[in-house]
RNA sequence: CGGGGUGUAGCGCAGCCCGGUUAGCGCGCGUCGUUCGGGACGACGAGGCCGGAGGUUCGAAUCCUCUCACCCCGACCA
């Protein structure tokens, strides 16, 4: 009996949270706006360590770990990194409990209170420039390039699982450099990181390029982002990478003697991506089936259900089965072997179709005597059978394919989605109709940009990196703009 | 914090308007048997302080008051 599972056109987030329930990702905790993530999202998530550390290690990062707690004064430190956070800070300001008067209960011990409050971080700016002070002198311990994998709390009044949750997992990487040149390539140089994790790994193409300044990260100078189109054709920030300054080298007085012998402050980056990317993934690929994920960051990729009657052909079946299992993993290929006997194969089938399993296997007695096996694919739903001798080249094969079939998939959708507006009923027409990205010429004022997300909900995602300038006029305003930057309404 | 909604079995819900004695259904769960190439079927069975407190009443899941929790929509956001 097949179960009832919500279409993106019906209903798309109830869509997305089923998916998320269903494909066993995550669930709601009994503490509001927190989710726990389940062992197959944690999986997924631990996939996406792995080849974004491996990326940072590659680049010359190292890791390390500062304190979840932030004095309160440190935040202070820095005007706009204040201004930004403080609406969102979840606060420390005791350190014991004790037995309620009427002995029901437990209660803050009010005698207990911190001398100075605590702030669980939303992010480590302030602790780690506090911390690199003591750790700069000279230009001979420069550059700093470290990366912390952590979590952090921001007590959001929305949340969606994954999308937003009032504390999430990331990664946030701070380095100090000596120039300002440096901190500017080491920025850019994370950006293209992300972009690259992004289109090779989550094969979802993204668009690399600058925020407003409305939408700048609290404290930066220039921040550099990468933003993917959703199917529903809203916009998410699938990252981002900040070039500093030396705005916390001086909230922080962070100083170093140049060869030359001058005292000069540090230049700085920071750059993060979360657990969001989990829910980026979902979006992305995913269909009225359930999850669709993409070979390289899948915890199963090949997935084996073995068909059988008889307790005799249990053993047989799953003997080669077991073969089979070993002959992919000596390719490298994460194999799983469901021999469960307490499910139906149907009902595997449907499990492993809304897990996302890339590639499922299914063999029985007629193709063990046939020397043969069925291969479905999750991304085309589409079946063979074919002969076991030729199974792992085809499936090494097929890791590669669908993998590009998932990115030319989801840029073929930006690309349809992806539209000019050179007037203002047009802008809103498109977003009305469609939704998707917008490049429209904007005259660059956050006046302007606040007044077009007043009406339209419809905010600049980036004002994107190359070449293409072009002359115009506001699609707002009117006023001459040198070239279009993209809009669309975001997560 | 505004506006709307929901709390009944592990999950999804009905019952409530119009009070009535053992509180129901589907899924899931357990045992047994037949099944097994796209979510099998039958039989039997387990599982509920009807969100909490107070009130009205001979009698409350149902009516009244208060309270708590969660969800959706808006203002803020990776």
């Amino acid at each position: 009996m097949a179960k009832e599972f919500s279409t993106r056109e019906e209903n798309y987030s109830k869509w997305y949270n089923d998916i998320v329930q269903r494909a066993g990702l995550a669930e709601n905790s009994a503490v509001r706006g927190c989710m726990v993530i389940k062992p197959y999202g944690y999986a997924i998530w631990e996939k996406m360590q792995a080849a974004l550390d491996k990326m940072f290690k590659d680049t010359g990062h190292s890791n390390a770990y500062f304190p979840l707690f932030i004095p309160k004064s440190f935040f202070s430190r820095e005007a706009d990194h204040v201004e930004g956070f403080a609406k969102e800070c979840a606060v420390v300001t005791h350190y014991r409990l004790k037995n309620s008067a009427d002995g029901k209960g437990i209660e803050v011990d009010s005698d207990a209170k911190l001398e100075e409050e605590l702030i669980i971080r939303p992010t480590s700016e302030t602790i780690i420039w506090d911390t690199y002070r003591q750790w700069v002198q000279s230009y001979r311990d420069l550059p700093i390039l470290i990366n912390q994998w952590a979590n952090v709390v921001r007590w959001e009044m929305r949340t969606r699982m994954f999308l937003r949750t009032t504390e999430f997992l990331w990664q946030e990487g701070h380095t100090a450099h000596a120039t300002e040149q440096e901190a500017l390539e080491e920025t850019q140089r994370m950006l293209e990181v992300y972009a690259h994790f992004a289109e090779n790994f989550m094969a979802i193409p993204v668009l690399k390029g600058v925020k407003s300044e409305n939408e700048r990260f609290a404290g930066a100078v220039e921040t550099y982002c990468i933003e993917a189109l959703m199917q529903d054709g809203k916009a998410l920030q699938a990252g981002t990478s900040h070039f500093l300054g030396q705005n916390f080298a001086k909230a922080f007085d962070v100083k170093f003697a140049s060869k030359e012998g001058k005292l000069e402050y540090v230049w700085a980056s920071s750059w993060g991506v979360s657990t969001r990317l989990v829910g980026a993934l979902i979006m992305a690929h995913s269909d009225d089936k359930g999850l669709v994920l993409p070979p390289k960051l899948a915890p199963i990729q090949v997935v084996i259900v073995p068909i059988y009657k008889s307790a005799e052909q249990y053993e047989l079946v799953c003997q080669k089965a077991a073969e089979i299992k070993e002959m992919l993993e000596n390719k490298n290929i994460r194999v799983k072997l469901d021999d469960r006997d307490t499910y139906k194969p149907g009902w595997k089938f449907n499990e492993y179709e809304f897990k996302g399993v890339p590639v499922r296997l299914a063999i029985g007695p007629r193709d063990v005597e046939n020397g043969t096996i069925e291969l479905a694919r999750r991304d085309t739903l589409e079946k063979e059978i074919l002969p076991i001798t030729r199974l792992v080249e085809v499936i090494e094969q097929l890791m590669e394919t669908i993998q590009r079939a998932l990115f030319d998939k989801a840029l073929a959708f930006r690309e349809t989605n992806t539209r000019k507006a050179d007037t203002w009923k047009e802008f809103k027409q498109i977003l009305d109709d469609k939704g998707g990205f917008i490049l429209a010429h904007w005259d660059g004022t956050g006046e302007t940009e606040q007044k077009i997300k007043e009406e339209t909900k419809a905010t600049v995602r980036c004002i994107p990196i190359d070449d293409n300038m072009e002359e115009g006029v506001c699609v707002y305003s009117g006023k001459p703009s040198g070239r279009r930057v993209v809009f669309a309404r975001a997560y």
